[in-house]
DNA sequence: CCATTTGTCTATATTTTCTATAGACTATAA
DNA sequence: TTATAGTCTATAGAAAATATAGACAAATGG
């Protein structure tokens, strides 16, 4: 039940392309760097979210990516969603057809998909409802926490 | 964010140990025939619930499985848990020393990890609410629904 | 005790998915 | 026209999921 590494990888890009899109394009190497992330790989899932629509790219000299919508307006969801295709936590209870798990017999009757069809409504709910500036919001205020603490420390 | 089959499975042979459970012990070919799971696959699932005190076992002619558990007493996360680890989209939201993911300077303020903490928290809540005795239950339901249907169409 | 049945355990094969990299190609700016 | 930066296809490498083989141990009934 983990996330991949792009997904989180994309989490993170995106938080720093929504914090510094004042200042323009970020390239692919300086993203890379800030983050930890292989260059080539992070490559890959800035593609994705370009042809997803979420990035927008510009080539050559002083290019790079720029968010290419409100960081309010874009739900982690989408985001996640990018990556690891429709949260269903079984096949039947995907988008894709044949929609439907090899092995079972009884698809309306089954019990462990009504089961995970709750696991996935909530698993939508919580992704759905938050957006890339919640995020980044929830850890700038976990930021100014941790430097308050200090704060009173000294 | 799928669910393995080692869990699929589980899940459906404690299904039929719980609906046959008056009837004496099951033996592990019976269970792999009629949900049409690999013996040898279904072995090693079967034991991984006895290790955890789920099912009980007896060798021998007229051996087999038994619930250790009533299933009213048993939740669907302790069955999940069993076969997908503690139910963390990321690794620094792990039991697991060291619970940190390599890549995150800073696992206090990050941002992906708020997120998918209440991604873990939902998941948690249905599964931890839900016990096998409700698995069947609904599944039962369905059942009668669907038979209710046939009816009205004879 | 013997023979049969059934679960236990360790090792390994097979397949698939995830992670990462290589390198040729295209567009843009100065 | 040259250097820069994104685009695209292919593939390598590592890890995990799925599945199987075979030797072993315990229980039962004669």
């Amino acid at each position: 039940m983990m996330i991949s590494m792009k997904t989180k990888y994309a989490l993170k890009a995106l938080a720093v392309l929504a914090e510094s899109r004042k200042r323009g394009a970020l390239q692919i190497s300086e993203l890379a760097s800030s983050e930890n992330i292989p260059k080539k790989f992070l490559e890959a899932i800035l593609l994705t979210l370009r042809n997803q629509g979420v990035l927008a790219s510009k080539k050559g000299p002083g290019g790079g990516y720029t968010l290419a919508v409100e960081p309010a307006a874009l739900t982690i969801g989408k985001i996640v969603r990018a990556f690891e295709g429709d949260l269903a936590p079984v096949q039947c209870l995907g988008d894709a057809s044949p929609a439907k798990c090899a092995e079972c017999a009884d698809m309306g009757t089954c019990g462990v998909r009504l089961v995970m069809a709750d696991v996935k409504t909530a698993v939508c709910a919580v992704l759905d409802r938050t957006t890339l500036a919640d995020m980044i919001e929830r850890s700038e205020h976990e930021r100014q926490k941790s430097l308050k603490l200090l704060d009173y420390a000294i």
